[in-house]
DNA sequence: CAAACTTTCTTGTATATACAATGGTGATTT
DNA sequence: AAATCACCATTGTATATACAAGAAAGTTTG
């Protein structure tokens, strides 16, 4: 236990009480380092050390012979959340409505049994959902689960809640990882989206954590033409 | 134009082909600070920063008293981030190659001209760029430039530079946004990419900010088989 | 033998200095 | 009036130095 916090970290604190407060607003500019060091009786060096980690931190943007500024605000992304494309779509204003395609105990292969620490051929749950969004398939939504972590999944009304909902009240989602790519979708998926002829698909693996236990691999395949994924953000520099 | 590479940048470069090539692997200790200044000859003060950057990066892991060690293996969240395309790809240990396709300047069209904010039919900078990973097409860049935040953009020798570098170098990026579909690319897309029959492609459209200023419009199309987009990430509460 | 101390190696904090590179301002020159 | 130049403020890179603090291993001492 130190009993006086660093002077490096004071500076910080220094600036971001100033933001916080509200006396550099976004865009503002902030004190330089030099400025710093008569404001806070620390040395450049060390003045710099403040801002530059505000920097990586994406707290402030750094411009070589201008000076230091507030970044902007932060946006969300909606791919960084885990979002529930029943409230998606019904936030858009649509009706959302879901098809309960298959919902079955499958022995797991040896990948899936490595993801979630168990044996292969070991028991896991297996659903495939079509979402609707009024009437237009939107998402096809072919998901794994690990028995350990939800062992009543196969007792669930999908028509009244989604899977994401059941899991994520049973298991708090710590991490997940998400896989974009392009395809040509097989036959069967192309019939249940109704997709044209030569439709692409987005396809969004996704895999999530509680606690370092694999709750779920999902495989969410979407018509490349009625379905975008976007982002906003406010990048970190490194 | 700096002839020589900073030489913290070196050092980060020594300790990261050390890890990519096997040598020091997860949990592994990799050279102390001290080390450092006489395998690399450059001072304390030097390789500390290299050290440390790689440390906020997640590369590595440091502890007083102990040492600098390999990081677990962690996913690049590259959907998080602007991340250049030359230096992913050497990073994965391939070589980068880009082919100017297109270097032109066209009268803005309506969208551009407000995204820009300047006048229709005024003139935006537009370039097209085949980016290669051994020989092998794997990225499309068409891009639009906003004459203003970055007026000597037709100067610049993108074999050597990408755009995304000296773009960053005119204009810090403080926001971008990102919207990610799949389409059947149009011909000329087809046949610059070496796609197959039938393979989808992944393309991102990105718009980067500077300063609330637009600064580029960029559309980069992906292989859909060759390319995959990735991130992980801990959801936040707070 | 075991506890206490010492040494050594490591990262962490703090400072002083020097010069480079960029952006803006204002004076000077053309 | 426009272009050029000099100057200044700002961040960026690089080094040298000093001391602090934690971890580990060896050495001394009781």
């Amino acid at each position: 236990m130190q009993k006086s916090e660093s002077r490096y970290l004071r500076v910080k604190r220094y600036v971001l009480d100033g933001i916080k407060s509200g006396e550099w607003m976004a865009g503002d500019q902030v004190p330089s380092e030099n400025e710093l060091v008569t404001l806070c009786q620390v040395s450049r060096m060390t003045a710099r050390r403040a801002l530059e980690e505000l920097n990586s931190e994406g707290i402030l943007t750094r411009v070589r012979g201008k000076g230091s500024f507030v970044a902007e605000e932060k946006h969300q992304s909606s791919l960084l959340e885990i979002k529930n494309i029943k409230t998606e779509i019904q936030n858009a204003g649509h009706n959302h409505k879901a098809h309960l395609v298959e919902m079955s105990e499958l022995p797991a292969t040896v990948e899936l049994a490595e993801l979630f620490e168990i044996n292969p051929k070991d028991p896991v749950f297996h659903s495939i959902i079509l979402h609707y969004e009024d009437d237009q398939p939107i998402q096809l939504e072919e998901r794994y689960i690990n028995p350990v972590t939800a062992p009543n999944y196969l007792e669930q009304d999908f028509k009244q809640s989604t899977p994401n909902e059941y899991l994520t009240s049973v298991a708090p989602l710590t991490e997940a990882e998400h896989i974009i790519e392009a395809i040509v979708a097989e036959k069967q998926v192309h019939n249940l989206l109704h997709l044209d002829q030569d439709e692409a698909v987005l396809l969004m693996t996704r895999i999530t954590w509680s606690f370092n236990k694999a709750v779920s691999y999902a495989r969410l395949y979407h018509p490349g033409k009625r379905y975008r994924l976007g982002s906003r953000f406010t990048p970190v520099s490194s």
